[in-house]
DNA sequence: TGTACATCAGTGAACGCGCGTTCACTGATGTAC
DNA sequence: TGTACATCAGTGAACGCGCGTTCACTGATGTAC
């Protein structure tokens, strides 16, 4: 039956809270629609009043799942002052590996995406450019331009990448999982030390 | 019925070659046995004989498919002496990029690694040793440990994360795409040449 | 403010199909004599 | 070299189940008068 427009809303939003965080432990195809439906107190017809599709519905999903944590992200930075070396180290944390339901979609789905729709590869993009251009903030203001934009989207890309792989060989070896984190950690710091000696 | 035991191996092989080009292009949940075992020349009770279960499947043909690339990158260095920038511009390439059902299996699936059984994170984990192992080798001889094996780890961490992310991009913004590619090889060549200069 | 009715979010059965795994069976291979 | 037979890779039916999507229907909501 019919529901008010705010119920109707909070339906969607629970959709989007139950699949954002189903489709990051398991992955898209890991999941089914019923199951996301059933999380959020419905039943799987009435995902397609508000999706058109299961990929759209992931596409929506990547989204929300990102804003969520980019406002968490900015709830923790606060009033500080924080640089690049602290974004480094709040990514490229054990809290942040260990967080998988809720933490990065980027991380958690970034080899999956290409195989989706074009919604999803553009979700991910948005999501990867805000970041991008959080971490760009971050660096030394007077670092010029190609290198600063470089900077930022090569340690974005690494970040990405060192959570992905640190989650995929902890089972195997967790001294590696540590490692890649560290690696990636001390290569940007002294990458962006090394840009802001070279302007002074 | 029963195969000569030639017969058998070379099935077991077709099984992990066309597993290995299945699970590449569409994951390993986006594929099912039957496929695999069809696409092998058998049916998917055979499948059995020679693994275990899909999980077991998933993880030889991951050894199987990064085996086979890391023989084509030997090839493809031959007798020359390709350094680290020459390894950087190989795996961040257009080709690359495109070369996704015979390419790089760890840029293909890092992130569903991690949902699956210990015997995937545990070929992920030998064929990320493996490649890091070879980075390390292109590095500047006389670079101290641990910042040596520092780098390489955080190269092969970055490129593998460039190439799965310049793919989940590439349909929403090429441009981008080509970017995240270069900036992640332009920050590890810039890396390198500070460290073979402090050492002087 | 009260009434009539169009709207549409949500239900649940049905669609055709594929999933991973098991298992009784087949029959050529490979071995023991 | 020939014969008997155990082995086991491969077959294909069957298991129970879940998949994404569609659709006729329900009935409360929201709107027009």
């Amino acid at each position: 039956m019919r529901v008010s427009k705010e119920k109707a809303a909070k339906n969607r939003e629970a959709l989007l809270s139950a699949a954002s965080r189903l489709f990051r432990e398991r992955g898209i195809d890991g999941v089914g629609v019923a199951e996301i439906a059933k999380e959020a107190g419905l039943t799987h017809g009435a995902l397609y009043a508000h999706f058109k599709s299961k990929d759209e519905l992931a596409a929506a999903a990547f989204s929300h799942g990102f804003a969520v944590n980019m406002e968490a992200t900015r709830e923790w930075i606060g009033d500080r002052q924080l640089g690049f070396e602290d974004l480094l180290d709040g990514y490229l944390s054990d809290y942040m590996r260990r967080k998988v339901s809720d933490g990065c979609p980027m991380a958690a789905s970034a080899s999956e995406i290409g195989r989706h729709d074009e919604a999803v590869s553009e979700s991910f993009t948005a999501a990867f450019t805000e970041w991008a251009a959080m971490v760009e903030a971050s660096l030394e203001p007077s670092l010029p331009e190609p290198e600063r934009r470089k900077l930022a989207i090569a340690a974005t890309t690494a970040e990405i990448g060192a959570l992905a792989i640190s989650r995929a060989v902890a089972k195997a070896d967790p001294a590696l999982s540590d490692e890649v984190l560290e690696a990636v950690r001390a290569t940007f710091v002294d990458a962006h030390n090394v840009l802001k000696t070279r302007i002074r």
